[in-house]
DNA sequence: GTCAAATACATTAGATTCTTATGTATCTTT
DNA sequence: AAAGATACATAAGAATCTAATGTATTTGAC
């Protein structure tokens, strides 16, 4: 089973963000096989959707990059800004705060019959 | 404290179906208010976004309708229709499944270093 | 008794963000 | 030699939300 793509919609920064904060150094493909051995393939990010977040987190200063060759074949690093660090604790912490709340909501018996 | 909006994107059809499927029959605007007070404010649906849902639910046969006159003032309310009873099951399920992977991802310290 | 706020529906332009497809190129395995 | 994996990237289109706007009624405060 792979969750609907509409959930990941929202979350994918934070996972990034968080990956990032956790293995210092990633770069894009390496980012999706990670995720997609975390999650047993449940959350498969596509290249189309993870580059351009990556981009984003660069334009806005929460990531910076380097490059290196393998070969001849190009990798770019990613790693996090001191911004980058405190904005994956909020976001992290919204998350799991969002999460609880989104809990409570599905759980609520509040029958009116 | 309001989740930012894409936190919303992706959960709000699911929100809708469970509320629904725990009060029998809603309309629009009283969806919007149990949603604020069940969550402390923190979740704050817009009627831009709650009246398009509503209609696509619709359009799916998800929910059925029926007008009210409060006075001169209607009221259109929303029931889950059988398969939108199976529907709302479904999607609370893999919401539930979702946020414990999420949760798994977001503890995870697997520091390379 | 009048004015503001709340109730209640709805639509639309624009923004965001993902999907799907496409493109280029190298490296590894069979 | 071919197929599959590695590795970057962009772009058209779809989906879905925000913010703004519109209409109209009812309620509560002064």
């Amino acid at each position: 089973m792979i969750y609907s793509s509409e959930l990941i919609k929202g979350t994918l920064k934070t996972i990034v963000l968080k990956l990032l904060a956790d293995n210092k150094k990633m770069y894009g493909y390496e980012i999706t096989q990670k995720v997609k051995e975390l999650t047993l393939d449940k959350i498969q990010i596509t290249e189309g959707a993870l580059y351009p977040t990556l981009h984003a987190l660069e334009n806005d200063g929460l990531v910076t990059t380097e490059t290196e060759f393998i070969g001849k074949r190009v990798r770019k690093y990613y790693t996090l800004s001191p911004s980058g660090k405190n904005k994956t604790k909020e976001k992290v912490s919204e998350l799991a705060d969002f999460m609880e709340t989104m809990k409570f909501l599905l759980d609520i018996k509040t029958k009116t019959a």
